[in-house]
DNA sequence: GTCTATAGAGGGATAGAC
DNA sequence: GTCTATCCCTCTATAGAC
């Protein structure tokens, strides 16, 4: 106990091994779900044995939940906070996609796990589903303002339809990166509803041609 | 050989076995994916040994494209036939949500197999891989059509858009189907683009209330 | 055509040493 | 905090009897 006045800022190496664990299983699941990976997988690639990932936690499915909620730790501040300007919402999804289009991780990640946790008997099964309705619900009050006078989609629909558009363009675009451009598919659905965009252009492929 | 005088009408035993398996096989991959349901789980569900299971199917991925193939038997004429109009195409791709919604089974197979499927190993990734730009392709030269003298959308776009629409609708509609309706997600996303719909009301809640 | 038996790999989880 | 060793289960696939 001679080195341990160190508070949160510097966390012991248990905290660290445990986090570079989380990490490690995220990015495993990401590229082939849950079921198919193994704790044993998980192990090796963080570097220690599978006994020595369960001294972290108590079972895969634990490691499971700390794999999601370090994603929303992450994500939800950018779309669920209340404080948000509808304008400010919108530029955040579409930022939220540009962020993903650079990493396919995370993506692999809720696409794989969305689509296992689909069976009722998955451990990720409640979080999926709690998940989905707080964002339909969220949305759709942004959209219920965004949409103002428009009678087609209600903006529960909306909402739906736009959650179900990002979702799907993911499994295209893991699928095919090169023929899938899910920014502007993204943007071109928000001005199909009338709903004007001002994040400029994409700053990758600027070439003076 | 005395009871074999039947052509393809009267199907042999073992084909009628064979099939059985693919019909079961399709089942729980629809509710677990591909990787997470074993051939044992198959041969239980079906009746027979895991090892009566693999005298009809070289191995378990050859079972897959057998499940695989078959769904499309059933789909790909509705969708990719060349003598549709482009009337005919929307209609049966609104015709095609709404047996969905009545069938969780096959929606279950595409959304956990697509998924699976991302990763470049996967045994179904070039199933998907080319599906998804046949299906791309073919979508977008029917919205070139349809869409005509709009801009937003390219037909590109568009066609991207209805079938990352779809397919994000079924995970939703999956984890919570009291709380998405497919039909009117789609119908909505097609009236949004100037795209009337013929079909007239799901005929499911008719009541005089 | 279907079975039992078995091989051989790999899974999650626990016990106990260090 | 991490390891090795081990338990017991399940997996795919094969061999050979019936």
């Amino acid at each position: 106990m001679t080195d341990t006045e160190h508070p949160p800022q510097r966390p012991t190496k248990g905290e660290r091994t445990r986090r570079h664990v989380i990490d490690t299983a995220a990015e495993l699941f990401s590229r082939s779900g849950y079921r198919a990976v193994s704790l044993r997988d998980i192990a090796a690639h963080s570097g220690l044995s599978h006994a020595g990932v369960l001294h972290h936690f108590p079972n895969k499915e634990a490691l499971l939940v700390h794999v999601l909620s370090r994603r929303d730790e992450i994500d939800a501040p950018l779309v669920l906070d209340a404080d948000l300007s509808h304008r400010e919402l919108i530029d955040n999804l579409v930022e939220l996609v540009e962020r993903n289009t650079a990493s396919p991780g995370p993506v692999s990640l809720f696409v794989n796990l969305s689509a296992e946790a689909t069976d009722p008997a998955h451990p990720a099964h409640d979080y999926f589903f709690g998940r989905y309705r707080v964002l339909r619900e969220h949305l759709a009050s942004a959209f219920a303002a965004l949409l103002d006078g428009r009678p087609e989609p209600t903006p529960e629909v909306a909402a739906t339809q736009f959650i179900a558009l990002q979702d799907g363009l993911q499994v295209q675009w893991l699928l095919d990166p090169g023929a899938v451009d899910m920014r502007a598919a993204v943007v071109s659905f928000l001005h199909t509803l009338g709903i004007p965009t001002s994040a400029p252009a994409p700053t990758t492929d600027e070439r003076p041609s």
